[in-house]
DNA sequence: AAATATTTTCAAAATATTTTGATAGTTCAA
DNA sequence: TTGAACTATCAAAATATTTTGAAAATATTT
């Protein structure tokens, strides 16, 4: 395997498994390719290498450095712009894991709060049940939530910190 | 708010919120209405309740029980398969983070092992950096992959643990 | 300011996913 | 074995998402 094949080999690898993580296929793609190259790359470079159209390029790359893993790159002298990803994946995963708890979890909690305003019959059994599924639903997704926020504010902290120094 | 509100909130929130979750919107609603369902439910009942046909209920349900999040009951003298979700929310999460561990870490460390069959010049620089790109993706998704792997042994040893007690 | 280079936008087209509904298949009681 | 009562399947239709490409907007140079 050559490295280019290699390369490939990720960028497609990765564009099939952008749909199990909930990002589209080209995005994946975009992101791999960065990913892997070690040099910033323009605009025209990449839908060079992926064959797509440049308003896709434009679109996906604007979400990737929404999601915080790509960088715009001013290069002196040079009219276009570059664009480079974070190569240090435990950053990656991190702004990932930022990213989709305010996508998949806030929004949960959000509407757990609005629902819980509920001023039925206490005594109704079924009313009763409801309201603990609810409860617990919120209680589930906060804590979850708070987990997940001490593991992305505790970079500094001696536990997380220890334990994943081994892969920056 | 009545209960029948309440509830109608949740399944609509649910399905909305679905998309993100990487569920269909369809799938998400009828996991929220067997939720808050004190009863078991018919594939008419649930037809009749989200408006929609048989064949899409059919197929939810089955995926939804492929998620382990619900089951299939049956009531003796009833010919008809009633269903019931999962109503033990730290269960339901459990399931779904094994799920998606399934589903989304490991195909990304099958396609990681099978790059890193590079057998290239290892004193070209971008073979290095490319080789230790992958190196450290492998290293950061194993990781994620065992503490996940961690978590939801625990959590099964220790419902194994008390579901024994019941029969000590 | 005009000409040129580059990026952004967005409506239409292409593609992918979800839903339907009619039919095929299964189970079970008589 | 038959037929009633279901469940599963799947091709076609409906919907939703993604991509394109040309035009508008913006930025840079002369």
């Amino acid at each position: 395997m050559t490295l280019d094949e290699a390369k490939q080999h990720l960028i497609q690898a990765w564009g099939t498994l952008g749909s199990s993580w909930g990002v589209s296929r080209t995005m994946a793609q975009v992101h791999a390719l960065l990913l892997v190259s070690p040099v910033s790359m323009t605009t025209e470079d990449i839908m060079e290498a992926l064959q797509i159209s440049r308003g896709n390029v434009n679109m996906n790359v604007r979400d990737l450095m929404d999601w915080g893993i790509v960088r715009k790159v001013l290069k002196p002298g040079e009219r276009k712009e570059f664009f480079e990803a974070e190569k240090d994946v435990w950053k990656i995963g991190m702004q990932i894991a930022k990213e989709r708890k305010k996508r998949e979890l806030e929004p949960i909690l959000r509407a757990l709060e609005q629902i819980s305003i509920i001023e039925a019959d206490i005594t109704d059994p079924d009313v009763k049940q409801f309201a603990e599924t609810i409860e617990n639903l919120k209680k589930f997704a906060s804590n979850t939530n708070n987990t997940l926020e001490s593991i992305i504010k505790a970079d500094e902290s001696w536990f997380w910190g220890s334990f994943f120094k081994l892969f920056k």
